[in-house]
DNA sequence: GCATTTTATGGAAACGCTTTCATATACTGG
DNA sequence: CCAGTATATGAAAGCGTTTCCATAAAATGC
């Protein structure tokens, strides 16, 4: 076991409120005492039991996060933004996974609830209601999800502006048939962008026929499955010339799928996506795509929380939409 | 505030002990009584403070994690295999960073204590025995560790035999002059990884000219940076016709800083490299690479590392190298 | 039907710390 | 030199649980 402050009391030959005092520095001490303590506590190796200080000063200085996934690029830029800025405050991070699945967001919640001083939630899925019983009264910041319903704090990409800009990039290279792959119907940034797409060939006056609506789920493997399907679609004399994909990493799936089915980027199909993870400047072709400022929202997102923890919930909830702005590179071009 | 057991026992009317047996099922009960505290619970919305139960049983349900990074999709991949595992044993991920810095590395492992049950430590550059010092008598599970000198818990993938399996390949194909991008001296995986390379070569008896050692550290960025020399190299006539790169995330860097010099892959230069993460199989050259089984690790590490938390330290340390396996796809080929 | 075991419950200690309050000592000013 | 203030310290309460122990009631055995 580890060494107690009682320990380092008698050590030292003090009272544990004076030792609590010298460490803390929470309180008059004399120099001579102080010396004293701090010679024992680095005898014994003390180190405060982080337990008993969350439990009487009911504060954690851990912040937890839930996720629904950890894979690929995007959610651990999220992590990074979050670790840095939350280290710079001395605070630890706690993290779980939701696997968009509404069972495990509650087990994750439920086994926050104590642990944490406050939350940062990134789950596109799940029912908001039962995140506000959930969360009981633990300050909470929402990335990348709906305003409407609920007074939660949100941090968010601005998917649907991005989404326009994209679409309209590849309307200016002379594209006037533009697909989409888009993500689940249901999930916040899928919809946003959908509709971003829309919108801007909508404001062109161009053609928005539904075939040219791929559904994935912002994966590798569903960008693969769309991908060949846009090749068949492009294949025809009427098929798109561009596309619009969601998610960095859907546009590598589905890059690599047009590239399997003889198809070359961007001289046969276009692309244009989303996220900009680190990734996409090295990607061959490199990707032309909207840069979202990940990491620089899950700082914020920490920020802001923290200044909720320290300062009480007044004022109206906090909602920012973050800017984007489109990185132009190789796998958008002109149309055949 | 939330709800404290004693306002729940007030509200059953039964005493607190009662309330915690209930609920933990600790003790016998009476179904009657179990019905009453279970719905005061339920009203109350109760839900027990883990502060205050970490402290009385001096156990935190949680395990922490210590990575040096959090980029690119490496250290998700291992923080991906521990969450796995910790969540279906119904525990907690605490995660933190080091940047490979002994002063954060100590900072990183201080917040741990008394926060964690255990502790899953990936951070190649530090001094062991300081390690021993911090952990204190927490348990503790290595990732990719030396195994001399000290007695923790050391689970590795065989960087030392994947790298020769990686190099032993490109041989097959007809290379003899083969360089190798290497990651910084003293990181474990480095060496290993390179002290592979030389010995491969070594047993085929090819020449292993120091100028052919490319120093890098792993990252895209440094991969950049070799790859220009790399491609300087190529150019002379006794240059290297290809080049065991020790991370995939180099080699993207390479190919990118080759295709800048515009040298093709494989064509003037054969790649293979080391970890395939996610990625490699979609980047363009596929990437011929070793497979490390980074996720099976880490779940690993994590079964191990609760296996000693519940059942004591007894037995040796336990040491086990992960065979690896190699992938051979598009970046490596034949010589020009 | 009485001694004995089993079952159910409450009181209270303990976990390791912070913090309030009281007390003792050392300084200040007039 | 003494009242009054500033400084340093310890005793003890309390944070919200779990768990040990004692006790009371119910079930069992002969």
């Amino acid at each position: 076991m580890s060494a107690t402050i009682r320990q380092v009391a008698r050590e030292a030959g003090v009272s544990i409120a004076t030792v609590s005092r010298v460490l803390n520095g929470s309180g008059p001490t004399a120099l001579e005492t102080r010396k004293l303590v701090r010679r024992a506590a680095e005898r014994l190796r003390y180190v405060p039991n982080a337990a008993a200080q969350n439990l009487v000063r009911s504060r954690t200085d851990t912040i937890g996060v839930v996720l629904p996934f950890f894979a690929g690029e995007f959610y651990p830029e999220v992590v990074r933004g979050l670790d840095l800025a939350v280290q710079e405050a001395g605070w630890n991070l706690l993290l779980s996974t939701s696997h968009n699945a509404p069972a495990d967001t509650e087990r994750a919640l439920c086994a926050m609830h104590g642990r944490v001083d406050g939350l940062v939630v990134m789950t596109p899925a799940l029912p908001l209601a039962r995140l506000a019983a959930l969360a009981q009264d633990l300050p909470l910041v929402l990335l990348n999800a709906p305003t409407a319903g609920h007074a939660f704090d949100v941090l968010s990409t601005d998917g649907y502006g991005g989404a326009r800009l994209a679409v309209a990039h590849l309307i200016a290279l002379g594209h006037e048939r533009i697909a989409v792959l888009a993500g689940e119907a249901g999930n916040h940034d899928a919809d946003a962008r959908l509709a971003g797409w829309r919108d801007e060939l909508q404001a062109h006056s161009l053609p928005i026929p539904e075939a040219f609506v791929l559904r994935g789920d912002f994966s590798r493997e569903s960008g693969v499955i769309s991908g060949r399907r846009l090749a068949e679609l492009a294949a025809r004399a009427d098929g798109p010339t561009a596309a619009f994909v969601s998610s960095d990493y859907m546009a590598m799936g589905a890059i690599w799928a047009l590239v399997e089915a003889g198809l070359s980027v961007p001289g046969d199909v276009a692309l244009a996506s989303f996220d900009d993870i680190p990734s996409a400047a090295y990607f061959n072709p490199s990707l032309t795509t909207v840069h979202a400022h990940t990491q620089e929202l899950s700082a914020r997102a920490a920020a802001l929380l923290l200044a909720r923890i320290s300062s009480g919930t007044d004022g109206g909830p906090h909602r920012d939409v973050l800017p984007v702005r489109l990185e132009v590179r190789a796998s958008s071009g002109v149309p055949r």
